[in-house]
Parts: C-alpha cells; structure tokens; sequence
DNA sequence: CAGATCTCAGCTATACTGAAATGC
DNA sequence: CGCATTTCAGTATAGCTGAGATCT
C-alpha cells in the first residue's frame, strides 16, 4: 500500500513524517529515563552554558516560556535541578544543573545516541554526515534571527 | 543565544525543529486555499489512485482512521469529494474524487510548490535532491512493513 | 512609563486509543 | 466466530497565546 507519489518526493512531507518517527523514537528512549524531550534539552544547555534564568533557557533549547516552566517544575521535583531566586534581578530564577542532573544528562546521552543509530540505520556514515550537514543549514536559515 | 552543541549535531533535534517549520509553512499555504495537510494528502490520493475506502485512504496517507472520518467530513462538506455506501462491500465508504475536488487539488499543488521553495530556500537544486533521497530512504526504513 | 520575567489558564493541531455498531 | 470498517468520544503531546503579578 504505497503513498501517493506527490508526497513522496515533497520534502516538508518527508520531513514532517520522519519527524514522527523521530520523536516516537526519542520519546522511547526518554521515557526509558524517566524524562521527555524538554527535559533533555533544558539539561543540556545548563551543562554546556551553566545556571540560566528560565527565560534564556527557553531561547537557548527554543521552548515557549510557559513550557519551560512546567518543565523545570519537573525537573526540580527530581532534584535535577534547583531553582533559586536571582538577587541581581529578583524577577528571574537561577536554574542550576546539579549532580544528579548531570548523572541524568549523561543517561540521557546514551539514549539518544542509540536513537540516532536508530533512526539513521539504513545511512552509512558518510550519509549521515551529509544529512546533519543539509538539515542544519536549511534549519539555520529558518531559525535566523529568531 | 546558539542552543546547545549537543542538538545542533542530533539528527533526531535537527529533523523534528525542522520539521516545526516545514508543518508551519505548510499550514500557512494550506490556509491560503481554506485546508489542511490531511486534505491535501486524501485528495492526492484519490487523484492518484482514483475512488477508495476510507480505510484504504487512511493507510495510504498515513492518516489515522478516526482522523480520516473528521478529514473526509470537511472535503464533502465543501464538495471536493463524494462519500457513497459500497454495494459490494456495506461496511465501506466509496470516497470519490469531485471535478472542484480536482481543482482544489491543483490549488494546493502550487501552495506546495512555494512551501517547498521557501522551506529548501539554502540549498541548491542538487543538494535539494540529496536531501530528498537521503530522507526518503530513512523514512521507507521506517515505515517498511507497515 | 516601557519592557522583561515568571506563572497560570487555556487553545490548536497532529497523532493516537477504546469502544460501539455494522457487516464480511 | 474472528476480522474489517466506520464512527464517536476522549487522550497525549508540542507548540503557542493572553493575561496578570512582579520587577528593572
């Protein structure tokens, strides 16, 4: 039972369907981890940037403000993180990465380099490179000045 | 504000953010002639392969049987298909194709043909079809046997 | 005053699940 | 009986909007 072929050759329908897979994939192996998508994100930016106010972590990993929110409550609840009130700027909180966060982010990385592998099967390296060079260039322009 | 390294490289990251801004831009054409994706996909469908069940279309478009019963309500709702009991088979529908169908269709083709434009605006036409092929052998890898 | 930040409530669209009614 | 089809009701998630409270 094969696809209509205008969808098959239409790059946003190919994108947009792997995408699906993408995340079905990704979400598996947070899930393994006890963590979803943003989790993930959110961690990997305080490990590579440091403490953050929620507002630059929305930016920086590109979740809206309000889902950064619910998102960090998960994560303190977790004790992944911790979040403390800013005396330079006493509207913001400071989000720290803690230990056990960092234990989860490298749990984490594992997982998703399985997802890669994963998703990318039938590619040989030299595919791969090729396909993260094209899509991080067309995202490049997308997200450009945002 | 870069996001993390850790993303900027994952191909999952890559194809899902993408994938936001291929859904963003798609919908926007789409609007433009009053649809959305899943009409865009039955109707292709139709054309290409002529009158179907609706389970038919749902497993050629990918489209969930529930969602495909909302989808065909709106396009016979605005004539662009015909939805007629199967004598040979009362369980099913016959969705057929209309000639306002037909030319919806083609309305919607040239709103694809400006997304795509736009969506692959950086690269040029031979990394356009690179791209295209390498996406569409990983998602026939995943959607084999389905 | 404008503007940034955090928070909450709620919305949209895609994708999906469960169950019932009908018919093969 | 098992199985397929259509339909409806409801769920989950990502992404997003509006508004209010607080602070620079």
């Amino acid at each position: 039972m094969s696809s209509p072929s205008r969808l098959n050759a239409l790059p946003s329908w190919l994108i947009t369907q792997l995408a699906v897979h993408a995340h079905r994939l990704a979400s598996a192996g947070f899930a393994g981890a006890g963590a979803r998508g943003y989790h993930y994100r959110l961690l990997a930016a305080l490990r590579e940037f440091g403490p953050a106010s929620q507002a630059e972590l929305g930016r920086r990993c590109n979740i809206d403000r309000s889902d950064v929110v619910a998102a960090i409550n998960e994560l303190a609840g977790q004790d992944y993180v911790a979040r403390a009130p800013d005396p330079a700027d006493r509207r913001r909180n400071t989000v720290t990465l803690t230990p056990a966060g960092e234990r989860q982010l490298a749990r984490l990385d594992e997982a998703v380099a399985d997802v890669q592998d994963e998703l990318l099967a039938p590619l040989d390296p030299g595919e791969r490179a090729e396909l993260v060079w094209l899509l991080a260039r067309v995202l490049e322009h997308h997200t450009r000045g945002m």
